[in-house]
DNA sequence: GTGAAAGCGCTAACAT
DNA sequence: ATGTTAGCGCTTTCAC
């Protein structure tokens, strides 16, 4: 097949190096060379194998097997401007809240052959600028945002990448371009009145400090007011604050806290679900009955809420269609559809359990 | 300073797009230009500014930031083998388990300047060797693998592929490369005997259906029975698995399994906190006093471990120095550092608290 | 259906 | 200290 000497059974190609700089690795050239055609045939072969025959697609394929090649996708990119990296950026992963959605974006774009780049930028958004750059330098072929992008430059940056960007977790009448999201305002409002029609009065909350927790709670505290929820003469609904990221900690410091000051609230409304299990922790090592003495409303449905004694009432948001429906549109946009629409609210609902 | 007619005030070179390739962007070709220097010259100044006079390093700089040029990593990657990014496999994100690892390593990744790429197995392996072409094919500096690699054709590849490779979480005599871990049987003698010091003599396991976990379940239940802790008449610990990954409710539904074969269980071994939290609650459910009938010990001392009520004992892994070492290993290594010691047993500890 | 040529944007190697 | 040259490994473009 050809004419060199050695070719009874070789299984590796030991590489001719003929430059300084070659990295040592098995290329394109090589098995092409092996299957005995052109180098862009075989980047045909693997990549669009309906343009090549079908006797070629063997053989290449054959070589592929023999030298165990693995496509650098770094070259590819470069040439292509392909990149199918796609990066991630959240406050943080621990605290559980964006797991769902990480997770959902990972294997959803496994899926489609494409990898997650995974970025944390804390809740203080110092070191987002910094890692935007990080980002964009690899190339993208889509951001996904955790939130909506408040800062200037960093608005500016994604834009003149013309990288695709999908903000998520928030609504905005302004984004930057995709957005999958839910209104935090609704969700204090209508847990406000969910609480308002199982009698509660006297309600508070105890929430992270940042700054969607921030809107929920004061949204919730706002319509409370309105409903004649707050304390009698005061103007403002109790309410606790905790550093974010949340845990259960803060949550049983929050409710003592809360009680010591306010000891007849009836309901509360917490920014987490994991501030909702320090609540329920705390309310069991007090005595406190739930939902009795007090309701207890979570945020997030993360995996235990249902399994908690009492099973936690909370607010759900469907991280896993966050994630799959991002990556969709990152990879249709990727892919060539220019422009499709993609402002989603997916909304969210309240899971009514025994915690009230 | 250059001999085009609208030089002004020009903050964004529009760049001459002289061939239909040209993706468009700026490069660093124009920054160059701008900087009135040759391109190796900017790259200089960029990434070893001790190797570039004072004057140019200035004009580089306002280059870059006129034109807002970013550079691209993946060419930077090709041309230099370097690419800064590093992978990591881990079974599930979900979970908690592995968290604090992912957490760590991103973060310390970030301050040497390198990006985490984070890719899921699944506990079945069966996509393991999938994600490790995608992983090898972006060149990677390292990877970071959750566990010892098992399949024959995934060490393979990781050893030809010469990328360095830290696995975690386990020991083994044969790593592939590097290895950051604990001893799994050690943790179950270790907790059987630190349960038979409390005067224990009923123990069960409740675990995850998984290696690692199986393997403390085991070593524990040999040290048990060594130890006179198993029932009476029986020649092994009574024990309940459940499907990785594992969760609250199945922590659950695993007591009460337990519970209704074998009602005079004094102690109890979870594979992980998450399983500990169900066993707490569903305890807590039916009247079980922890510890005084039923002690109960976790495994891995997650965030909300101490806040629990009764606060859980439970085995303390070091993830963040897991991650941190990590990272450590592998930016060493990939800037020269041959073949650095690289095995290292981080051991745990048994952190006692209320629910023993 | 297959191939030759010409880059993608950057940096290693070798000057000067 | 700065520049010239020649790739890194792949794919686009244009021919055949």
């Amino acid at each position: 097949m050809d004419d060199t000497p050695a070719n009874k059974k070789t299984i590796i190609m030991p590489p001719p190096r003929r430059s300084r700089r070659k990295s040592g690795g098995i290329t394109l050239r090589d098995v092409a060379a092996l299957a005995g055609v052109a180098p862009i045939t075989a980047s045909r072969a693997l990549n669009t194998p309906s343009a090549v025959s079908e006797p070629i697609l063997q053989r290449v394929r054959q070589a592929v097997e023999q030298t165990g090649y693995v496509p650098n996708m770094l070259a590819g990119g470069l040439a292509s401007s392909k990149s199918r990296l796609v990066a991630a950026v959240v406050p943080t992963i621990s605290g559980n809240v964006f797991l769902e959605v990480v997770q959902s974006l990972t294997a959803s774009l496994a899926a489609y052959g494409y990898q997650l780049m995974l970025g944390q930028s804390g809740y203080e958004n110092s070191r987002e600028d910094e890692l935007l750059e990080a980002i964009i330098g690899r190339r993208p072929d889509g951001v996904v945002l955790t939130g909506i992008m408040h800062s200037a430059t960093g608005r500016q940056r994604l834009l003149a990448s013309g990288i695709p960007v999908v903000e998520t977790w928030d609504l905005t009448d302004n984004p930057i371009d995709m957005l999958i999201g839910f209104s935090h305002e609704e969700v204090g409002q209508a847990v406000a009145r969910y609480l308002h029609g199982r009698g509660k009065r006297r309600v508070a909350t105890l929430g992270a400090d940042d700054q969607r927790a921030r809107r929920r709670m004061q949204a919730f505290s706002d319509t409370a007011i309105a409903l004649g929820m707050a304390h009698p003469g005061e103007t403002a609904v109790a309410g606790q604050r905790v550093p974010a990221p949340t845990n259960v900690g803060l949550g049983r410091a929050g409710l003592r806290e809360l009680l010591a000051r306010h000891p007849d609230i009836d309901a509360l409304f917490c920014s987490s679900d994991t501030v909702a299990l320090g609540v329920l922790t705390e309310a069991q090592a007090q005595g406190v009955q739930v939902p009795r003495q007090l309701a207890v409303v979570g945020m997030g449905d993360l995996g235990f809420a249902r399994d908690l004694y009492p099973a936690l009432t909370t607010v759900r948001i469907d991280g896993a269609r966050i994630g799959a429906t991002a990556a969709r549109f990152i990879v249709e946009r990727s892919q060539g559809s220019r422009m499709r629409e993609g402002v989603v609210d997916i909304g969210f609902s309240i899971v009514e359990r025994e915690s009230t």
